[in-house]
DNA sequence: GCCTAGGTCCCGTTC
DNA sequence: GAACGGGGCCTAGGC
């Protein structure tokens, strides 16, 4: 529908939420939220996207981000206000509300999609641990790996495993170039094992990536860990 | 347009496109992606918005996140490939190549979108900080800022200061609910100073946020580092 | 429900 | 351009 008229917005976008529907809205409007934090837009003309399962996003001309949204799992309500179309969308834990008052409408759409199709990625952090575990000999001669998702006090490391002499050996394994919070992640991890293993026990930390910043190679350097460089698949930005 | 051809569809949107309106298509499509990582994604109905600076979104019924996309900063073609539509958005650094090819359309649509309007957002990282440096004392009596983004080898210090008995201070800031990461920055940050000032300077890393989970307060604990409580606005979740 | 870490994170800022 | 940290991050996986 292009230019509907207010109520007819109402009733067409009603059903179709009813429907299962993903809708969408076009025109000029005032955004307001709150919530975790709170924002309020004033008015402009923006694209709206209403999804069945709860999610909201309201999309300028510009950027990647939507200028407001709301997540997955709330409900919207659509309503006259003023003779004028508005659209709540809310959710409790925690409790947020996105308001969108629209001015003028330019188009309203409802789009009943069909999708059985999931998306099949490579490259993930998830390849880099395969690419490890298949091949150990990767990170150095004599590594074997023990366990994945180990938990330690500090959290769970990516790969637990021992060195060639049956030293403990800690991977922390980033997808693409490692800064400084995989470092920090890395250094709380060895610590953690430093302490719960015996006092004599040595334990080993290893930074596995494509790559690292300086700063990152720098804080590896001054806290005594290692890094090995390598990617998920055929990459090369080392 | 509803139930456009494909050849007027690429039509209508490349002069949309020239245009710099924002563009919308839905239908039946596969996507593929190579770049940073790779993907594909079979046949299934979504929706697409090309943005005129160049952002691209792949849409399913699900999700606050695109199931596909590509930044700001590419350039979106659109031409017939075997009497289809379909839109190719690249980028250079990262090299990155985004593809949809439809074989049905169910909508396409342009939008000229008026909007000179900046969101106004509070309760951010930026009026945490400012609540410290408008009353150091929520920190503790005489604590006294002395600098900001002050910079360390281990990164940039969100507040740098000293306390009642002139020791250093260093304030990392949590908008929400503190976790570890903020731990173990506070502590590279801390680490940098000890390291760089007199060796006998004597250091303080203090965590401020509303809450902090228990892992990361153990964290604290361990490592000698302090948590106060405080909110950007008037929250109230510690 | 909370916690933890990954993400093709995006994004602004600074160098 | 690279890098670093914040984000109403979102999202998946554990517990």
């Amino acid at each position: 529908m292009t230019h509907p008229s207010h109520e007819a917005a109402v009733e067409v976008i009603t059903a179709a939420l009813d429907r299962g529907d993903l809708v969408t809205v076009a025109g000029l409007c005032t955004v307001d939220y709150s919530g975790r934090a709170s924002s309020t837009l004033g008015p402009g003309e923006r694209h709206v996207m209403l999804k069945p399962d709860g999610t909201a996003m309201v999309h300028t001309v510009e950027g990647r981000q939507p200028v407001n949204w709301q997540p997955p799992g709330c409900e919207h309500e659509v309503d006259l206000a003023d003779g004028r179309l508005r659209i709540v969308s809310t959710r409790s834990t925690p409790e947020e509300r996105l308001v969108v008052e629209f001015e003028r409408l330019l188009q309203a759409s409802a789009f009943g999609l069909a999708d059985e199709e999931d998306l099949s990625l490579s490259g993930t952090h998830e390849d880099l641990k395969d690419r490890v575990l298949e091949d150990p000999g990767r990170i150095e001669p004599g590594f074997t790996p023990l366990a994945t998702e180990r938990e330690t006090p500090a959290g769970a490391v990516d790969v637990y495993g021992e060195d060639a002499d049956g030293r403990t050996v800690v991977l922390e394994l980033k997808r693409s170039r490692a800064g400084p919070d995989g470092v920090g992640q890395l250094e709380r991890y060895v610590d953690a094992l430093r302490r719960d293993l015996h006092a004599d026990a040595e334990v080993r930390g290893v930074l596995v990536a494509p790559s690292a910043t300086d700063r990152a190679r720098r804080l590896l350097a001054e806290r005594g860990l290692e890094f090995v460089s390598l990617a998920p698949d055929t990459d090369d930005d080392a």
